[in-house]
DNA sequence: AAAATAATTTGAACGTCGTTCATTTTTAAT
DNA sequence: ATTAAAAATGAACGACGTTCAAATTATTTT
């Protein structure tokens, strides 16, 4: 066996485990993710985990790091679905991207909560990990260029975050089952309010 | 000893358990609460803390419960310090109450993250945390009345509690240390600005 | 005041969890 | 075939929340 098959092979394992984990999210939530389960779910001993990964939380990780780039490419597709030539067609953009958010977390939502559910022993995220989360926040800066070309970067960047921090707010809350439900539709709704909202507050002087 | 001195003794043992737990959570975070930890600081066998409180989910509720409070009155506070008497004057209410939100937060941090870190055996609430919950939305209902008399009142609620969520939002992203820490100064200008401009799309029309 | 009864407190023990590590098994090299 | 290295195993560990039979303390009855 070749050096690079050995590799192949922990690759093949390490993905396994992965797609236990997703499973087991989606199936139960984050909370109910057990390593004995886990193991017996990939055909390992519980010790054998601890070959693929380094512990739980590398796994919980690994998992989010999936998550976070299949959100990251349904944020692209929701840009993409807007051709923004004009400032208006920017903010129209602005709305896709945040309903593309919205739709993504109530498809995927114990995924997407796992994302924020995760306890993690060391607080400090590796480097990875952290871009994918700041990756986020960028989808909403070319919009934004193109509504205040002269704005600073630094502060336009500020605030593509603050705007990506209230659709989250906003959708955070509104899929707290614990509380009201709001209907998909209501929720799109004051999505769109919102965004097209702060946006006015954003247009350059005419 | 008569009947009500021994509730009085109960609930005195009942808030020495809520300030330890409180005490805890504010040095180390809601996630290194042990059972046997609390049990000592309030001179107690371990066994002893389920005839205070049912589990260690109900000791965390009444925590909750008690921030929640306190984060009212800061909200109460905020609202309070702002005479809205003008439609102008209103949205400068609803800032300063944005303000007082991310104050809180800022101040009472390990309190504040409590109340979302939480992860309960039982998933639905009781009731009473539920309406504190609730109740912590009510705050922006009455400035927004002042900006739209006129509007629908279940169309208002819906709209305070987006505008709730949104600064929420932004709140728990900026206070997100594992990722980039804004200064404070910056957040309550994003917050403002989010405000006023989700405002200003909400006034009647003149 | 003593005995009987009820209420409360106790801490050892249980079940579950993530993690470790000595042992065994498998694989690769000689 | 022999040996050495690598990988997999699962019993055992420590930490945790929770339970419960036993001990202790308080109350009532005689």
């Amino acid at each position: 066996m070749t050096l690079s098959a050995i590799a192949k092979r922990r690759q093949a394992q390490l993905e396994a485990l992965i797609d236990a984990a997703e499973a087991r999210i989606i199936a139960e939530g984050v909370a109910s993710l057990k390593a004995r389960d886990l193991a017996s779910d990939i055909g390992v001993a519980l010790g054998g985990l601890y070959n693929i990964v380094a512990d739980m939380d590398m796994l919980l990780l690994k998992v989010a790091q999936r998550t976070m780039e299949r959100l990251d490419a349904a944020l692209e597709a929701g840009a993409a679905s807007v051709v923004a030539d004009t400032p208006r067609a920017a903010i129209t953009q602005l709305v896709a991207i945040a309903h593309a958010y919205y739709d993504f977390s109530r498809n995927n939502l114990r995924l997407w909560r796992a994302l924020f559910e995760m306890r993690l022993k060391n607080p400090d995220l590796p480097e990875w990990n952290r871009q994918a989360q700041l990756g986020l926040f960028r989808h909403m800066n070319a919009p934004l260029a193109r509504l205040r070309p002269e704005a600073d970067e630094v502060a336009r960047t500020l605030t593509a975050r603050t705007l990506f921090a209230a659709v989250h707010g906003v959708v955070v809350i509104g899929l707290e089952e614990r509380l009201i439900a709001v209907p998909a539709a209501a929720m799109k709704q004051q999505i769109e309010w919102l965004v097209r909202a702060a946006c006015e507050g954003f247009v350059s002087p005419a």
